[in-house]
DNA sequence: ATTAAATGATACCAATAGGTTTCATTATGA
DNA sequence: TCATAATGAAACCTATTGGTATCATTTAAT
Protein backbone atom coordinates (compact mmCIF):
# COMPACT_ATOMS: atom_id res chain seq x y z
CA UNK A 1 0.00 0.00 0.00
CA UNK A 2 2.72 2.47 -1.24
CA UNK A 3 1.28 6.11 -1.33
CA UNK A 4 0.23 7.24 -4.98
CA UNK A 5 2.39 9.93 -4.90
CA UNK A 6 5.53 7.52 -4.09
CA UNK A 7 6.30 7.54 -7.85
CA UNK A 8 5.97 11.28 -8.63
CA UNK A 9 8.17 12.23 -5.98
CA UNK A 10 10.50 9.82 -7.48
CA UNK A 11 9.94 10.95 -10.63
CA UNK A 12 10.70 14.74 -9.68
CA UNK A 13 14.45 13.48 -7.77
CA UNK A 14 16.93 13.30 -10.79
CA UNK A 15 17.63 16.96 -12.48
CA UNK A 16 17.46 15.26 -15.86
CA UNK A 17 13.57 14.45 -15.36
CA UNK A 18 12.92 17.84 -14.05
CA UNK A 19 14.77 19.57 -17.32
CA UNK A 20 12.85 17.33 -19.51
CA UNK A 21 9.49 18.43 -18.04
CA UNK A 22 10.55 21.88 -18.63
CA UNK A 23 11.19 21.57 -22.03
CA UNK A 24 8.25 19.49 -22.68
CA UNK A 25 6.43 22.22 -21.24
CA UNK A 26 7.50 24.88 -24.44
CA UNK A 27 6.44 22.19 -27.42
CA UNK A 28 5.35 18.39 -27.18
CA UNK A 29 8.20 16.79 -28.67
CA UNK A 30 8.92 12.76 -29.71
CA UNK A 31 11.18 10.52 -27.79
CA UNK A 32 14.39 11.42 -30.46
CA UNK A 33 13.48 14.81 -30.37
CA UNK A 34 13.89 14.71 -26.03
CA UNK A 35 17.26 12.83 -26.42
CA UNK A 36 18.57 15.15 -29.16
CA UNK A 37 19.17 17.82 -26.08
CA UNK A 38 20.84 15.86 -23.99
CA UNK A 39 24.82 14.58 -24.27
CA UNK A 40 23.53 10.93 -23.08
CA UNK A 41 22.30 8.49 -25.27
CA UNK A 42 18.67 8.14 -26.60
CA UNK A 43 18.59 4.86 -24.17
CA UNK A 44 18.89 6.40 -21.04
CA UNK A 45 16.65 9.34 -22.10
CA UNK A 46 13.99 7.16 -22.91
CA UNK A 47 14.50 5.25 -19.24
CA UNK A 48 13.95 9.20 -17.89
CA UNK A 49 11.05 9.38 -20.02
CA UNK A 50 9.46 5.81 -18.72
CA UNK A 51 9.57 7.16 -14.74
CA UNK A 52 8.51 10.06 -15.82
CA UNK A 53 5.22 8.05 -17.50
CA UNK A 54 4.72 5.97 -14.24
CA UNK A 55 5.19 8.96 -11.97
CA UNK A 56 1.87 10.01 -14.19
CA UNK A 57 3.70 13.83 -14.77
CA UNK A 58 3.93 13.40 -19.08
CA UNK A 59 2.36 10.89 -21.28
CA UNK A 60 3.73 9.17 -24.11
CA UNK A 61 1.34 8.55 -27.16
CA UNK A 62 2.22 6.75 -30.18
CA UNK A 63 1.58 8.56 -33.38
CA UNK A 64 2.61 6.32 -36.25
CA UNK A 65 6.40 5.09 -36.30
CA UNK A 66 7.34 7.47 -33.43
CA UNK A 67 5.99 8.49 -29.46
CA UNK A 68 4.56 12.03 -28.76
CA UNK A 69 4.97 12.86 -24.87
CA UNK A 70 4.12 15.55 -23.48
CA UNK A 71 3.37 16.93 -19.49
CA UNK A 72 0.55 16.15 -17.93
CA UNK A 73 -0.79 18.73 -16.07
CA UNK A 74 -2.95 16.64 -13.71
CA UNK A 75 -0.17 14.40 -12.94
CA UNK A 76 0.81 16.91 -10.48
CA UNK A 77 -1.93 16.95 -8.42
CA UNK A 78 -0.92 14.30 -6.11
CA UNK A 79 2.66 16.45 -5.43
CA UNK A 80 0.54 19.27 -4.75
CA UNK A 81 -2.12 17.61 -2.37
CA UNK A 82 0.93 16.41 -0.36
CA UNK A 83 2.32 19.73 -0.06
CA UNK A 84 -0.74 20.86 0.49
CA UNK A 85 -1.12 19.01 4.29
CA UNK A 86 1.97 21.46 4.98
CA UNK A 87 0.42 24.40 4.01
CA UNK A 88 -2.53 24.08 5.80
CA UNK A 89 -0.80 22.95 9.07
CA UNK A 90 1.33 25.95 8.79
CA UNK A 91 -2.00 27.72 7.96
CA UNK A 92 -3.17 26.87 11.30
CA UNK A 93 -0.57 27.01 13.54
CA UNK A 94 -0.26 31.04 11.89
CA UNK A 95 -4.07 31.50 12.99
CA UNK A 96 -3.09 29.48 16.48
CA UNK A 97 0.02 32.10 17.45
CA UNK A 98 -2.36 35.27 16.32
CA UNK A 99 -5.49 33.55 18.95
CA UNK A 100 -2.43 33.43 21.25
CA UNK A 101 -1.10 36.63 21.11
CA UNK A 102 -4.68 38.57 21.13
CA UNK A 103 -5.41 36.42 24.56
CA UNK A 104 -2.07 37.51 25.69
CA UNK A 105 -2.89 40.87 24.72
CA UNK A 106 -6.13 40.72 26.81
CA UNK A 107 -4.02 39.79 29.74
CA UNK A 108 -2.42 42.45 29.72
CA UNK A 109 -5.00 44.54 29.91
CA UNK A 110 -6.37 42.80 32.71
CA UNK A 111 -3.24 43.57 34.32
CA UNK A 112 -3.13 46.91 33.80
CA UNK B 1 26.31 24.51 -10.05
CA UNK B 2 23.82 22.04 -9.18
CA UNK B 3 20.23 23.33 -8.73
CA UNK B 4 19.44 24.79 -5.33
CA UNK B 5 17.04 22.69 -5.27
CA UNK B 6 17.99 19.60 -6.07
CA UNK B 7 19.00 18.25 -2.70
CA UNK B 8 15.04 18.93 -1.21
CA UNK B 9 13.58 17.03 -4.08
CA UNK B 10 16.13 14.48 -3.54
CA UNK B 11 15.12 14.43 0.49
CA UNK B 12 10.99 14.12 -0.59
CA UNK B 13 11.91 11.20 -2.92
CA UNK B 14 11.67 8.36 -0.11
CA UNK B 15 8.66 7.37 1.41
CA UNK B 16 10.16 7.49 4.74
CA UNK B 17 11.76 10.68 4.86
CA UNK B 18 8.43 12.54 4.41
CA UNK B 19 6.89 10.12 6.90
CA UNK B 20 9.33 11.61 9.03
CA UNK B 21 8.65 15.35 8.13
CA UNK B 22 4.35 14.86 8.34
CA UNK B 23 5.64 13.50 12.08
CA UNK B 24 7.58 16.17 12.84
CA UNK B 25 4.92 18.43 12.38
CA UNK B 26 2.90 17.38 15.22
CA UNK B 27 5.84 18.18 17.78
CA UNK B 28 9.71 18.54 17.17
CA UNK B 29 11.44 15.57 18.44
CA UNK B 30 15.05 13.93 18.99
CA UNK B 31 16.10 11.81 17.40
CA UNK B 32 15.92 9.40 19.53
CA UNK B 33 12.24 9.80 19.61
CA UNK B 34 12.17 9.73 15.69
CA UNK B 35 13.84 6.83 15.68
CA UNK B 36 11.55 4.65 18.14
CA UNK B 37 8.60 5.90 15.43
CA UNK B 38 10.30 3.23 12.63
CA UNK B 39 10.94 -0.14 12.61
CA UNK B 40 14.82 0.52 11.39
CA UNK B 41 17.47 1.39 13.57
CA UNK B 42 18.39 4.74 14.83
CA UNK B 43 21.53 4.99 12.16
CA UNK B 44 19.11 4.44 9.48
CA UNK B 45 16.36 7.44 11.10
CA UNK B 46 19.68 9.51 11.63
CA UNK B 47 20.79 9.36 7.63
CA UNK B 48 17.34 10.46 6.66
CA UNK B 49 17.65 13.31 9.17
CA UNK B 50 20.50 14.27 7.86
CA UNK B 51 18.94 14.24 3.96
CA UNK B 52 16.16 16.25 5.07
CA UNK B 53 18.72 18.51 6.78
CA UNK B 54 20.80 18.46 3.64
CA UNK B 55 17.74 19.25 1.92
CA UNK B 56 16.60 22.33 4.02
CA UNK B 57 13.52 21.02 5.35
CA UNK B 58 14.57 20.39 8.95
CA UNK B 59 16.68 21.69 11.27
CA UNK B 60 18.66 20.02 14.14
CA UNK B 61 19.59 22.03 16.96
CA UNK B 62 21.87 20.50 19.80
CA UNK B 63 20.30 21.02 23.13
CA UNK B 64 22.08 19.55 25.87
CA UNK B 65 23.23 15.86 24.79
CA UNK B 66 20.24 15.48 22.88
CA UNK B 67 19.12 17.04 19.24
CA UNK B 68 15.81 18.27 18.48
CA UNK B 69 14.65 18.17 14.90
CA UNK B 70 12.13 20.22 13.54
CA UNK B 71 10.43 21.13 9.70
CA UNK B 72 11.63 24.34 8.48
CA UNK B 73 8.51 25.47 6.80
CA UNK B 74 11.07 27.69 4.44
CA UNK B 75 12.83 24.65 3.57
CA UNK B 76 9.76 24.01 0.92
CA UNK B 77 10.03 27.27 -0.75
CA UNK B 78 12.52 26.16 -3.67
CA UNK B 79 10.17 23.31 -4.02
CA UNK B 80 7.36 25.62 -4.34
CA UNK B 81 8.93 27.83 -6.71
CA UNK B 82 9.90 25.38 -9.20
CA UNK B 83 6.14 23.83 -9.32
CA UNK B 84 5.29 27.45 -9.53
CA UNK B 85 6.66 27.53 -13.15
CA UNK B 86 4.20 25.30 -14.61
CA UNK B 87 1.23 26.58 -12.72
CA UNK B 88 2.21 30.32 -14.45
CA UNK B 89 2.73 27.99 -17.67
CA UNK B 90 -0.60 26.42 -17.43
CA UNK B 91 -2.16 29.87 -16.78
CA UNK B 92 -0.86 31.25 -19.92
CA UNK B 93 -1.82 28.41 -22.01
CA UNK B 94 -5.53 28.81 -20.53
CA UNK B 95 -5.95 32.65 -21.17
CA UNK B 96 -4.43 31.37 -24.45
CA UNK B 97 -7.11 28.98 -25.02
CA UNK B 98 -9.41 31.68 -23.93
CA UNK B 99 -8.32 34.09 -26.55
CA UNK B 100 -7.90 32.08 -28.99
CA UNK B 101 -11.67 30.91 -28.39
CA UNK B 102 -12.95 34.22 -28.30
CA UNK B 103 -11.24 35.16 -31.99
CA UNK B 104 -12.70 31.60 -33.56
CA UNK B 105 -16.30 33.26 -32.42
CA UNK B 106 -15.72 36.30 -33.85
CA UNK B 107 -14.83 34.47 -37.05
CA UNK B 108 -17.50 32.67 -36.97
CA UNK B 109 -19.68 35.43 -36.54
CA UNK B 110 -17.76 37.55 -39.99
CA UNK B 111 -18.93 34.04 -41.31
CA UNK B 112 -22.16 34.27 -40.58
C1' DA C 1 33.19 10.04 39.95
C1' DT C 2 30.81 6.73 37.43
C1' DT C 3 27.40 4.85 34.95
C1' DA C 4 24.02 5.23 31.59
C1' DA C 5 21.81 7.69 27.85
C1' DA C 6 21.98 10.16 23.41
C1' DT C 7 24.31 10.96 19.54
C1' DG C 8 28.46 10.74 16.05
C1' DA C 9 30.93 8.08 12.92
C1' DT C 10 32.70 4.32 10.38
C1' DA C 11 32.84 0.04 7.79
C1' DC C 12 30.21 -2.94 5.48
C1' DC C 13 26.34 -5.11 2.49
C1' DA C 14 22.46 -5.73 -0.89
C1' DA C 15 19.45 -3.49 -3.89
C1' DT C 16 18.43 0.11 -6.95
C1' DA C 17 19.46 3.82 -10.24
C1' DG C 18 21.56 5.89 -14.06
C1' DG C 19 24.13 4.92 -17.70
C1' DT C 20 26.05 2.22 -21.84
C1' DT C 21 26.01 -1.09 -25.82
C1' DT C 22 23.73 -4.12 -28.77
C1' DC C 23 20.13 -6.18 -31.24
C1' DA C 24 15.10 -6.73 -32.51
C1' DT C 25 10.85 -4.69 -34.19
C1' DT C 26 7.90 -1.63 -36.62
C1' DA C 27 6.51 1.98 -39.70
C1' DT C 28 7.71 5.40 -43.67
C1' DG C 29 9.14 7.00 -47.92
C1' DA C 30 11.54 6.76 -52.22
C1' DT D 1 9.59 -3.56 -51.88
C1' DC D 2 13.43 -2.20 -49.41
C1' DA D 3 16.40 0.76 -47.00
C1' DT D 4 16.08 3.60 -43.20
C1' DA D 5 14.30 5.97 -39.33
C1' DA D 6 12.11 5.58 -34.69
C1' DT D 7 11.39 2.99 -30.97
C1' DG D 8 11.50 -1.42 -27.80
C1' DA D 9 14.10 -4.30 -25.00
C1' DA D 10 17.67 -6.82 -22.82
C1' DA D 11 22.28 -7.50 -20.77
C1' DC D 12 25.59 -5.39 -18.41
C1' DC D 13 28.47 -2.00 -15.49
C1' DT D 14 29.29 1.37 -11.77
C1' DA D 15 27.85 4.58 -8.30
C1' DT D 16 24.54 5.64 -5.06
C1' DT D 17 21.18 4.50 -1.64
C1' DG D 18 19.03 2.51 2.27
C1' DG D 19 20.05 -0.45 5.51
C1' DT D 20 22.95 -2.97 9.22
C1' DA D 21 26.36 -3.58 13.11
C1' DT D 22 29.89 -1.72 15.90
C1' DC D 23 32.55 1.44 18.45
C1' DA D 24 33.71 6.25 20.04
C1' DT D 25 32.25 10.52 22.19
C1' DT D 26 29.68 13.57 24.95
C1' DT D 27 26.36 14.81 28.50
C1' DA D 28 23.22 13.89 32.40
C1' DA D 29 22.05 11.76 36.68
C1' DT D 30 22.84 9.21 40.78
Amino acid sequence: MTAPHQPAFRALADPTRREILQRLTHRNMTIGEVAAGFEMTRAAVKKHLTVLSDGGLITMTPKGREVVTQVDPMGFAPIRDWLSFFDHFWDGRLDALKTAIEQENEHDADDQ
